[in-house]
RNA sequence: AGGGCUGUAGCUCAGUUGGUUAGAGCGCUACACUGAUAAUGUAGAGGUCACCAGUUCAACUCUGGUCAGCCCUACCA
């Protein structure tokens, strides 16, 4: 039997399979079952699992899952392996917003190990409700594998493709990892960098009125400026404005806009009298001069005065003209002068950012203080300008320091603040006092180089924290060489499959050709560490590029004496020299035997312990809360103390030591530092004690008193350094007290930080900040090397995806090899396909590309589709604040996850954007799943009371079979075809809308409606069993299609239409033996089952149907009445033949005896003409209006002649032209004495002429509808054989007496009586609105 | 500011290499059908294809510009 059901529920649909799919684990085998070697490879790009999943998720994740599906069905083996984003901004906010921190008190209030261990416990926090939806919403992942960045594994695959980076090199030797820097915002105030987050955030820009500037920069006369004097003595000078007089010392070039036209004006210097010749943008004179002014006598023109007399004498000059001229120098600093500046420097270069809103149309460029005049003097190879920098010759040191101050090279303005705000506020109130930028713009009034000073109000950025000016400053970062491989990621691009075509060429194209270095930096602390190694000069320094090898480096710098003990023991790979191992190996040995001035840092082996376990959590949580209020005189103690300022000797603050908990303590010096606040007066008897017991555990306490450390900061240290040192020397004798103890150093060691489980090497070593900041390494000369405090991009993390979410293989990295990651790398990349947000295309996309590009020159994806945004239903974006979020819980809880799904990708393409409305899902619902519901519930209620049962051993042929038949299965056949098409071509919206369209027009709409009486009359004969047979294979095809985007309905409609056969199928290994359809192979192309001619007549019989239907209605005439005579005009002769084919369909649909043709000969055909004007347009050209109006003149006869001759001659404006039959569209617009419609080309024409024996057979017809209503309405079973009595009216006497036997047949009467009026009870029911009659329908 | 996407019926969307009646579904109005019935059919109303200019015999379609919405990037002398 198959399954019947009396509503379509889809949650309830999704909630039997999602427990059949995990108690079965249809997942897996998915994926199992296909061969290794066949595998398409898709990314998961990582989601943070900070935040909770959205609706737009869903839409993300559907597209992702139905290519993962389409192509498991197609045979390919598609592994998915999960992942999750851990690190990165957003994260680290919410940690701090969660804290009541700012990024200034980590390390301060909260210590970089809670911080961290807190973003670790915070990253997660959604993960459940991620899983959950994922796992409602049917996307199949392997979420119990997932990749994790924060993973040891994860982070150290990172830093060997950290390391390939740093290793290649371009063709001339540089490195494609680096330090450099950029121009970013910076706040001398607050001595620290700001992130464009900062800088967005609001009350950053502020309206402020800055002294501005147009200085005047003396043109020097030579071949290329040549054009631009007219006499000797001519002083030319260019005009550049600028907002930041301060940043005029720095300027080294000139930038003009090379399509912007520029004039020369002859005018007076307004400060100094002296006559001049400016340069500047002609839509900016008006900026500057007035036209009353022009040509005014130069005589008359007294300084001071405002009418300043002017005369254009040169127009016309382009920008680009003007590149190369040099000018003098403005305001030299003779420390700063090299002979290249000298050579390079001071020269017009060309920008095309530069506008002529403001200013000059010129742009004053110090490349030192402004991101565009960076990029723009770097592009034209000028130098730029500043004090000599040792260690890097290209890159001086600017002429303002990070204070914000002048260096004091700067002649006349050395040691001032560039910035008023950067002075004390006494300083700013003094009637002396002139801004730094006031005394700049009167040096240049003296000097004769001002052109214009004056105020200037505009908006300008402030930091956030000290609400002073920002200044753009350059800052150190690391840097990866993008920019070399501009070219060859441009290549790589083109290969790749974008969905839409026009974000790669687009937006993905031209990011890339502009591409510039990748800037890894980041000053945080919730990352993967930068792992580079540096002694302090920079002079040498290691990049790591696995922990292996990081070991190995540890081991040398123990050897050396600069680390106590190697922390990723055991060591795998020994270092060559075997006395290494003597003191790597165990915990405790050997570290503090002698050797004592080697030990300076942290790791000094295990034979501290602290206090145990479960205490130590209590007393930690206390000491959190003693740091959030500390004394003023800990606050000081912990200036000096902490980030191991004191001798490099690492202090920790409010730590846990058995029960006490310590102000500050050097765990490896056995030391504790008390600072004793006012209550301490009070508990001298608690403190002795205290003292007493820190003693025998070994500790040394020290006591400082408020007062010792406000009053006399520098000998409170000093006290403490000669502390230290006798410590040293104390503990040096010691021997180990606890030699064996700790080798549970996982529980025990707060040195390790909750570390998630990995494997190999370092487990239990967290690589992240602070721990790693621990490793001091070695130098080739025998220096220490310290880690460069950086965190790297957390894009970066995301981009090394496709290696590291596999880990490194040390067997293959020991060999040498390439690649060397996990298995099953080696199968898995590049990826066949990914999908994420447009969004992404600059993060995630670009990170993928960029790395595998310069790392593998290779793609990292081959197709990739990127989806819009999901906005509400008014097109507004979703937000929190709007309150027009959408839960996906509840929509999906409430459609049910197919219906969502299908109604995301169908409804646009998945690139635009989804303007999300649950009206939308309930169409889907309706007209989609429910047409398909209905259809099989259809099929299912007669194939069981028929007995039928599909046999895949026994199918009639397609050639025995009905044209209908033949005709439904060639759709279907034409939608495989056409479905397989759109999603190898990664189109699911058409592949979806096509699907939608065979269901509702074709199989329900047509087939289902024109076949069901072969379903429900009669016997189980050869007809019905094809029936049959054919709408179970539309139903097994369609619901195979559908399942990657509705994984849920389809794969409960095939378990339905196997569950009676699936003994016997699993027996015999038939096609359809597999337990899930996402176990199924996909139907393939059947291109023999197509009959585009059969598809081409059905169309011919769906549009004469609708046409006959549609005279009909004009008509009055109801189709139960029968009609004599349905016309066809036949315009071509293949025409004859196509309809007699569905002739049989035609006539029973519409209710009609007969169909005849009309032919010309007949002489009843009013034809019309139309031009063709695709044919025609070619050859006639500029004639086409005229002779289309000619051609629509037509008369019959026209027609009729250049159809019998095959060519016709019109002839226009004297030109003749020879105009076939191909050139007209011929039209049949009437047969007059007919009731005719038409459609296109189609015409149809209806004999409504009545006789009495069709009005008999229609009153039959209007009576076994009757009589199946009130079947209906008693609740008689379908099976059910009936006795009929009726009243015996005299209207329908005939049509009894003519159609009795067909009467019964069709309602399964057994007895059709008329009884006299006054003899019969029942019903009075009303037939076709005119006669009311008495019935009594019972069963027999 | 730069780059990208979108703009077609009240709503959601189709619209092939330019070709003369610009389509579908929903919604609305009217009617019909009724052994799929919380379905279905037919008909109707509803459009300056965002706007302007150009190319062309012909533009929703191609080109340029403008406007609006959104996204990404950048923040300015």
């Amino acid at each position: 039997m198959y399954r019947e059901f009396k509503h379509l529920n889809l949650p309830a649909i999704d909630a039997e399979i999602l427990q059949f799919w995990q108690d079965e684990k249809i997942f897996e085998k998915s994926v199992e079952q296909r061969p290794k070697e066949n595998s398409f490879v898709f990314y998961e790009g990582p989601p943070s699992a900070n935040g909770k999943p959205g609706i737009h998720h869903v839409m993300g994740r559907t597209v992702k899952d139905l290519f993962c599906r389409y192509n498991t069905l197609k045979g390919f083996r598609v592994a998915r392996k999960g992942g999750w984003d851990t690190h990165g901004l957003p994260i680290e906010l919410a940690v701090e917003k969660e804290l009541g921190i700012t990024k200034e008190d980590i390390g301060v209030k909260v210590s970089v190990e809670e911080y961290n261990a807190t973003c670790r416990s915070t990253v997660m926090r959604y993960k459940d409700l991620w899983e959950e939806k994922t796992r409602l919403m049917g996307f199949w992942a392997d979420l119990d594998n997932p990749y994790i960045t924060f993973e040891n594994s994860y982070i150290e695959t990172v830093w060997y493709i950290l390391q390939r980076l740093y290793k290649k090199q371009t063709a001339d030797g540089q490195s494609f990892l680096y330090k450099g820097f950029t121009i970013q915002p910076f706040s001398p105030a607050a001595g620290t960098g700001l992130s464009s987050h900062e800088l967005n955030l609001p009350g950053t820009y502020k309206e402020v009125t800055d002294i501005s500037a147009v200085a005047m920069f003396r043109v020097i006369r030579n071949a290329v400026s040549e054009s631009l004097f007219d006499s000797d003595n001519e002083d030319v000078r260019i005009l550049a404005w600028t907002t930041t007089p301060w940043t005029l010392p720095s300027n080294v070039a000139l930038t003009v806009g090379p399509k912007i036209e520029y004039v020369k004006v002859k005018t007076l210097s307004p400060y100094t009298g002296a006559p001049v010749s400016v340069l500047l943008a002609k839509s900016r004179l008006a900026g500057y001069f007035n036209t009353e002014d022009e040509n005014q006598s130069f005589e008359t023109f007294k300084v001071g005065e405002k009418k300043l007399p002017y005369q254009l004498v040169k127009e016309g000059i382009k920008g680009s003209k003007l590149v190369g001229i040099r000018y003098e120098q403005l305001m030299p600093t003779p420390a700063a002068s090299t002979p290249e500046l000298e050579e390079k420097a001071f020269r017009v270069i060309s920008g095309d950012w530069v506008t002529t809103e403001d200013g000059t149309g010129v742009v004053h460029t110090a490349p030192y203080f402004g991101a565009d005049d960076f990029r723009a003097s770097k592009a034209a190879g000028i130098p730029f300008i500043g004090l000599p920098n040792e260690k890097n010759q290209d890159l001086p040191f600017p002429l303002v320091d990070r204070q914000g101050k002048f260096v004091d090279e700067v002649p006349e303005f050395g040691g001032r603040y560039v910035k008023t705000e950067y002075y004390p506020v006494e300083i700013q109130k003094d009637k002396e006092f002139k801004p730094t930028d006031l005394l700049i713009a009167l040096r240049l009034k003296e000097d004769n180089k001002a052109f214009k000073i004056e105020k200037y109000k505009h908006t300008y950025p402030h930091c956030w924290r000290t609400d002073k000016p920002v200044l753009y400053y350059p800052l150190d970062s690391w840097f990866v060489r993008a920019s070399a491989a501009r070219e060859r990621l441009s290549e790589l691009n083109k290969t790749i499959n974008w969905h839409p075509e026009s974000t790669g060429t687009g937006r993905f194209g031209q990011w890339l050709d502009n591409l510039q270095d990748w800037n890894l930096s980041r000053s945080r602390y919730w990352g993967i560490p930068l792992p580079i190694w540096r002694t302090e000069d920079g002079e040498e320094e290691i990049c790591i590029g696995s922990v292996m090898e990081l070991s190995e480096e540890v081991e040398k710098a123990v050897k050396a004496g600069l680390m106590g003990k190697n922390p990723f023991n055991p060591t795998p790979n020994p270092s060559p020299a075997g006395e290494g191992d003597t003191h790597s190996n165990i915990a405790g040995e050997g570290v503090n035997q002698g050797n004592e001035d080697r030990v300076e840092e942290g790791f000094r082996g295990d034979w501290f312990k602290t206090t145990s376990p479960e205490r130590w959590k209590i007393l930690k949580e206390f000491a959190r809360g003693m740091r959030k209020s500390q004394t003023v005189g800990e606050a000081a103690m912990w200036e000096m103390l902490r980030d191991k300022q004191l001798d490099g000797v690492k202090f920790r603050r409010q730590h846990a030591i058995e029960e006490f908990i310590a102000d500050f303590v050097s765990l490896e010096h056995k030391l504790v530092v008390e600072v004793d606040g006012t209550i301490h007066d009070f508990q001298i008897e608690q403190d002795q004690m205290r003292t007493e017991l820190l003693n025998a555990v070994g500790f040394e306490i020290v006591r400082f008193k408020n007062e010792d450390i406000l009053g006399h900061k520098y000998k409170v240290i000093d006290e403490l350094r000669a502390i230290l040192k006798k410590r040293k020397e104390e503990l040096a004798k010691i021997p180990n007290p606890n030699p064996q103890g700790s080798t549970d150093t996982k529980e025990n060691d707060w040195i390790k930080s909750p570390s998630p489980a990995g494997e190999g090497l370092g487990v239990g070593f967290d690589l992240h900040r602070p721990f790693i900041d621990d490793i001091v390494l070695v130098s080739p000369s025998g220096r220490p090397m310290r880690r460069e405090l950086d965190l790297i991009d957390v894009w970066f993390d995301s981009g090394s995806m496709p290696y590291a979410q596999w880990g490194l293989d040390y067997e293959k990295l020991k060999n040498g090899d390439d690649k060397p990651f996990k298995s099953p790398f080696e199968v898995s990349y590049p990826a066949t396909f990914i999908a994420e947000g447009v969004d992404q295309t600059r993060g995630w996309f670009y990170t993928l590309h960029a790395i595998a590009g310069m790392v593998y020159d290779s793609v990292a994806f081959k197709n990739v589709v990127s989806n819009g945004l999901v906005l509400d239903k008014n097109g507004e974006k979703m937000s929190k604040s709007k309150g027009n979020v959408v839960d996906p819980f509840e929509t999906l809880a409430t459609f049910g996850a197919d219906a969502t799904r299908w109604y995301m990708v169908s409804n646009a393409n998945p690139w635009d954007n989804l303007k999300f409305d649950t009206g939308g899902i309930i169409e889907t619902r309706n007209k989609l799943f429910g047409t398909l519901y209905n259809t099989y519930n259809f099929f299912a209620l007669y194939a069981n009371l028929d007995g039928f049962k599909h046999d895949e051993f026994n199918v009639m042929p397609y050639e025995k079979r009905t044209e209908l038949d033949r005709w439904i299965i060639s759709k279907l056949y034409s939608l495989v075809a056409d479905y397989r098409a759109a999603m190898d071509d990664y189109d699911v919206t058409k592949a979806s809308r096509a699907i939608e369209d065979f269901v509702d027009e074709h199989l329900s709409n047509w087939y289902v409606r024109l076949s069901r009486r072969r379903f429900w009359k009669g016997e189980l004969n050869e007809d019905k069993s094809a029936a049959y047979q054919t709408l179970y294979e539309c139903l097994m095809v369609t619901t195979q299609l559908m399942a990657s985007v509705a994984p849920f309905f389809s794969d409960w409609l095939y378990r339905n239409l196997t569950a009676p056969i699936k003994e016997i199928a699993k027996a015999k290994k038939t096609p359809l033996r597999h337990d899930s359809i996402h176990l199924s192979d996909l139907t393939p192309l059947q291109p023999f089952m197509v009959d585009k001619a059969l598809e081409k007549r059905m169309d011919y019989a769906q549009r004469i149907c609708s046409l006959a239907l549609s005279i009909r209605k004009k008509e009055g005439l109801r189709v139960r009445l029968p009609l004599q005579k349905i016309l066809l005009p036949v315009l071509d002769k293949a025409f004859i033949t196509e309809v007699d084919g569905v002739k049989d369909l035609i006539l029973s649909e519409i209710n009609v005896k007969q169909l005849e043709y009309v032919t010309d000969a007949s002489g009843l055909l009013k034809k019309g003409a139309k031009a063709n004007f695709k044919t025609l347009g070619a050859k006639l050209g500029k004639d086409m209006k005229e002779v289309a109006a000619m051609i629509a003149n037509f008369s019959n006869e026209d027609i009729t002649a250049l159809e019998a001759s095959g060519e016709f001659k019109v002839s226009v404006m004297g030109k003749t032209y020879a105009i076939t039959p191909e050139d007209l569209i011929i039209t049949t617009e009437d047969l007059p004495g007919w009731k005719v419609a038409s459609d296109g080309d189609l015409t149809v024409a209806l004999d409504i002429h009545m006789s009495d024996e069709l009005l008999a057979e229609g009153m039959a017809r209007d009576l076994v509808s009757i009589i199946q209503k009130m079947r209906k309405d008693k609740d008689f079973n379908v099976t059910d054989r009936i006795a009929v009595r009726m009243e015996r009216h005299p209207l329908i006497v005939t049509a009894v007496e003519q159609f009795g036997t067909y009467i019964k047949d069709e309602v399964l009467a057994n007895s059709l009586v008329l009884v006299p009026q006054d003899e019969i009870t029942g019903e009075i029911v009303e037939l076709n609105d005119e006669v009311m009659l008495t019935m009594d329908v019972t069963v027999d």
